[in-house]
DNA sequence: GACGGCTCTGGCG
DNA sequence: CGCCAGAGCCGTC
C-alpha cells in the first residue's frame, strides 16, 4: 500500500493505493490515511487530480476502487461512478436506478460511508429539494458541483 | 431498537 | 412561494 494526496478544487485530497492491485481503497477531504503507508509524491492518480483540476472532469474514470461493504452499497457506489460529471441525481433516483425503489434514506447513509470521495461522486448525489449533505461540510460539494459545471447550487 | 447526507404531505403566513 | 413539523421508509450497527 502506498499513499499520497494532491490538491484539488474541493481541497486537498488523500489517498490510498493497493499497489499488488493498482486500486484505490481510500480517498478523503481528511488526513486520515495510515502514516505506515509508503508516501509517493507522484502517480498517475495525481496526474488525474492535476487534469481534473484542470478541467478534464473525466480523469478518474479508469481508476480502479477496491472498498468493502454490503451488496446494498456495493451497488449503490456502482451506479454512482455512472453519473457523469455535470451530471447529478437525487438520492431517491439512484436509490430507484440501482435496483432499491424507495431506500432514499439508506442511499444517503451509504454516500456517507463512502471511503474514495471524489473518485466515487457522492458529491453528485444531490436531494430532492437541495443540495443535501456531504461528510466534509456542504461548501466543499458546492464547490465541487460548481467546478463540474452546475451552478444552480 | 436506534440512527442517518431522505421525501412527501399538510398547515400556516 | 417559503418554512416548519410529522410521519413513513430503508439498510446498518
Amino acid at each position: 500500500m502506498w499513499r499520497g494526496s494532491r490538491k484539488t478544487p474541493g481541497g486537498t485530497l488523500f489517498f490510498a493505493v493497493n499497489d499488488s492491485s493498482g486500486a484505490i481503497i481510500r480517498a478523503s477531504f481528511r488526513d486520515e490515511i495510515d502514516k505506515s503507508f509508503v508516501l509517493r509524491k507522484s502517480s498517475d492518480l495525481h496526474t488525474a487530480c492535476d487534469r481534473y483540476s484542470d478541467g478534464d472532469l473525466n480523469a478518474f474514470d479508469y481508476f480502479q476502487v477496491e472498498q468493502s461493504g454490503t451488496d446494498f452499497t456495493g451497488a449503490i457506489y456502482t451506479h454512482m461512478r455512472k453519473i457523469g460529471p455535470g451530471a447529478s441525481m437525487t438520492y431517491g433516483e439512484l436509490a430507484r436506478t440501482a435496483g432499491f425503489p424507495g431506500a432514499a434514506r439508506a442511499v444517503g447513509s451509504a454516500c456517507a460511508r463512502n471511503e474514495i470521495v471524489l473518485i466515487v461522486p457522492c458529491h453528485r448525489v444531490v436531494a430532492a429539494q437541495g443540495i443535501g449533505g456531504y461528510e466534509f461540510g456542504t461548501p466543499i460539494k458546492e464547490k465541487l458541483l460548481r467546478h463540474e459545471g452546475l451552478d444552480n447550487f
